[in-house]
DNA sequence: TTTTTTGTTTAAATATATTTAATAAAATTT
DNA sequence: AAATTTTATTAAATATATTTAAACAAAAAA
C-alpha cells in the first residue's frame, strides 16, 4: 500500500507544496519514486509526517525536528505524547485490554471490558477507559506499536458492546427531540458516534443513526422525510482546512432549519469559518449537559 | 458527488474504453464534462451503467438495451430483477421492514425484526429475511427507490441485532478451529461477514473478526502472531477481474499455510484464476455444512 | 529593527490519465 | 463459413497532477 503526495496532503492536513519543501530543505521524508519520478509514500513515512506535524503543533520548529534522527523524532514524540494518564485504575484496564488485543485474545478482552462496564456503567466506562483506549490505539499506530488489524479487532469488540447496550435499553416514551447522527464520507471511526447514540437514547431522545460514509446529499433526503431537531456529526481525521470547510458549508446549506452539532478534532474545527450557527461540543461533558437539559425540562411538567 | 471514468470502471467492472465506446455507438450514458472536457458521472449514470451491465449479463445485447429509452431500460430491469420471491411470509416481513425503513421508523422496524428473529431464530431469520432484504435494498438503490441514508439506517439496526446476538452467546469450550474474518480494503458491506462470525461462534469455532477495510499487509501480521486454521473473506462488489485477481494472488502468498475461504459475487469470483487452493462458498448452505462438520466430528469421540 | 525561519505563490517541464479515432481480435449470429 | 456484433488494442492529442526551482510574503527570533 502506497500513498501519493495528495493522499498525504489529505491525511496530514499539510499542503503538498509544504511537504515537498520540507523534504528539500530539511530532508523530512525520503519517499520512494515511481518509474516516472512521482513520489510514493508508505505507512512508515505517513507516520513520520503525522508525528512531525504533531510536534510542530506542540511548538517545536520544523528545522529542529528534522535535524534529529528518526529515532530522535520518535523519542521526542514519545516524550510529548506518552501513554500514561492520571487515573491509575483506568491505566491498568487500558494496558491490560491492549495487551489482550495484541494477542487477539477475545475471551480475555471481553471478560475484562465486561467487568469495566459492570463496575462503572457504560457511560463512565466509555469516558474513563474506552475513549482513552481509542486515543492510545491511535498513538500506538503512530509509534508503530500496533498494526491496523489490532485496531480493527479491538474496535469491533467495542462496537459489539455499545450496540448490545443500545439494543438492551428499555425505553419508555421520549423527549420529542429527534437527532440525526452521521459521519461524512471521508470519516471511518464510528465508535464515538455510536456512543453518542447510546447517550442520547439513555436520555430519551430519538435517534436516527446512519453511521459512517454518508453522502451529504442523502442527508437532504432524510430531512425532507422526517422532522429532525438536531444533526450531530464528527470530524475526527486531520484534513486540509479547505476540505473541512467545504463539508461545513454544504451541510449548512442543507440543514438550514435544523440545529447542527459538531465534535471532533479541535485542530481542524478550530480553523473553520462561518460556524457561528453550529454548536461545537469541545468536551464530552458539554455534550452530556446539552442532552440532559431537555429531560430535566420535561420532568418539570 | 461525481465519479471519473476510472471510478465507474472500478465500480462496474467494465473497462473505461468500453464505457466510452458504448457512449459513442449507443449513447449508453451521457456524462457531464469538466471544464477541460473530462467525463463526470453522477449517481444516476452509475445506476444506469450497472443496470445495463446486469442486462448484458442476462443475455441482452448492448445494442438492443441502449436502443431503449431510460424508462424502457428501467422497465426491462424491473422485469428481469423483480423484488418478489417465493416465500410469501418472508416477502411480507421484507416489504414491511422496508416501508418502516423508508420512514426512518426505528421503533417499528426494531419490533418487527425482533419478532422475526424470535420466531425463526437469528440463523433462519438471516437466511429468509435479512439477506433477501439486503439484496432488495441493493436493487432498490439501482432503481432509485431508496438513497444511501436509508441503507445506512437499516444496516446499522441489523448490525445492532447481530452484534447483540453474538454478545449474548454463552460459549462453553470450542472446537480448536480458529477463523480469521475480514473484508479487503475496497469492500464496505460487513453484515454478511458479521453473520458468518455469529454462525461460526454458534458452532463453537473461535473467531478473530476484523471487519471491513483491512489492509492485506496486516493480515500477515495476524498470522505471525496467532495460529489460525481458516481465513474467510468476501468479494461482494463488482470490480475489474484484474483488481480482484490481485487481491487473490496477494492473499494467497500471505496465507500459504492457512486454508482460504471465499464468498460473494459469483460474477467476479467465477472469473478468477489460480483459485484451486481456495474454497469458494457458493451458497449459505455450503458454508453451514462446512462449519458443522468439525463439530459432528468432535462429538464422535 | 534586522535577520532568520517558515510557508505560499508562481512558472515551466514532465508524468499520468483521459479523449478521440482507427484498427485488430474475439464472440455471436446468420 | 461468412457476416455481424461486440470488445480489446493502439496511437496521437489534450487535460490534469506532479515535479522542480525560484521568488515572494509572513511570522518568529535575534
Amino acid at each position: 500500500m502506497t500513498y501519493s503526495i495528495s493522499d498525504l496532503e489529505q491525511l496530514s492536513g499539510i499542503h503538498s507544496h509544504t511537504i515537498r519543501i520540507w523534504e528539500q530543505r530539511y530532508k523530512a521524508l525520503s519517499p520512494m519514486r515511481s518509474q516516472g519520478n512521482t513520489r510514493l509514500y508508505d505507512d512508515r513515512q505517513l507516520r513520520k509526517l503525522l508525528n512531525i506535524v504533531s510536534l510542530t503543533k506542540s511548538g517545536f520548529k520544523i528545522s529542529k525536528i528534522c535535524s534529529l534522527s528518526d529515532e530522535g523524532i520518535d523519542k521526542l514524540f514519545d516524550q510529548q505524547f506518552s501513554y500514561s494518564s492520571d487515573d491509575e485504575q483506568a491505566d491498568y484496564y487500558i494496558s491490560q485490554l491492549i495487551s489482550y488485543g495484541l494477542a487477539f485474545d477475545e475471551c480475555s478482552f471481553n471478560d475484562l471490558i465486561d467487568q469495566g462496564i459492570y463496575k462503572l456503567g457504560l457511560s463512565d466506562c466509555y469516558r474513563k477507559i474506552i475513549y482513552p483506549l481509542l486515543v492510545r490505539l491511535g498513538l500506538m499506530w503512530r509509534k508503530d506499536d500496533i498494526c491496523p488489524a489490532h485496531e480493527h479487532f479491538l474496535c469491533n469488540i467495542i462496537r459489539q458492546k455499545i450496540f448490545t447496550h443500545i439494543n438492551n435499553l428499555q425505553l419508555t416514551g421520549h423527549s420529542g427531540e429527534k437527532w440525526l447522527l452521521f459521519l461524512p464520507e471521508d470519516e471511518d471511526h464510528d465508535i464515538g458516534l455510536l456512543f453518542a447514540s447510546y447517550m442520547l437514547r439513555m436520555h430519551h431522545h430519538q435517534v436516527i443513526f446512519l453511521g459512517s460514509k454518508v453522502p451529504l446529499d442523502s442527508i437532504k433526503r432524510v430531512l425532507s422525510t422526517v422532522k429532525v431537531s438536531h444533526v450531530l456529526f464528527f470530524m475526527i481525521k486531520s484534513r486540509l482546512a479547505s476540505t473541512a470547510q467545504k463539508i461545513i458549508d454544504q451541510l449548512s446549506e442543507i440543514c438550514s432549519s435544523t440545529k447542527i452539532h459538531l465534535a471532533g478534532n479541535s485542530e481542524v474545527i478550530g480553523k473553520l469559518n462561518r460556524i457561528d450557527h453550529i454548536n461545537w461540543f469541545k468536551t464530552l461533558g458539554e455534550f452530556e449537559k446539552t442532552i440532559q437539559y431537555p429531560v430535566l425540562h420535561e420532568r418539570n411538567f
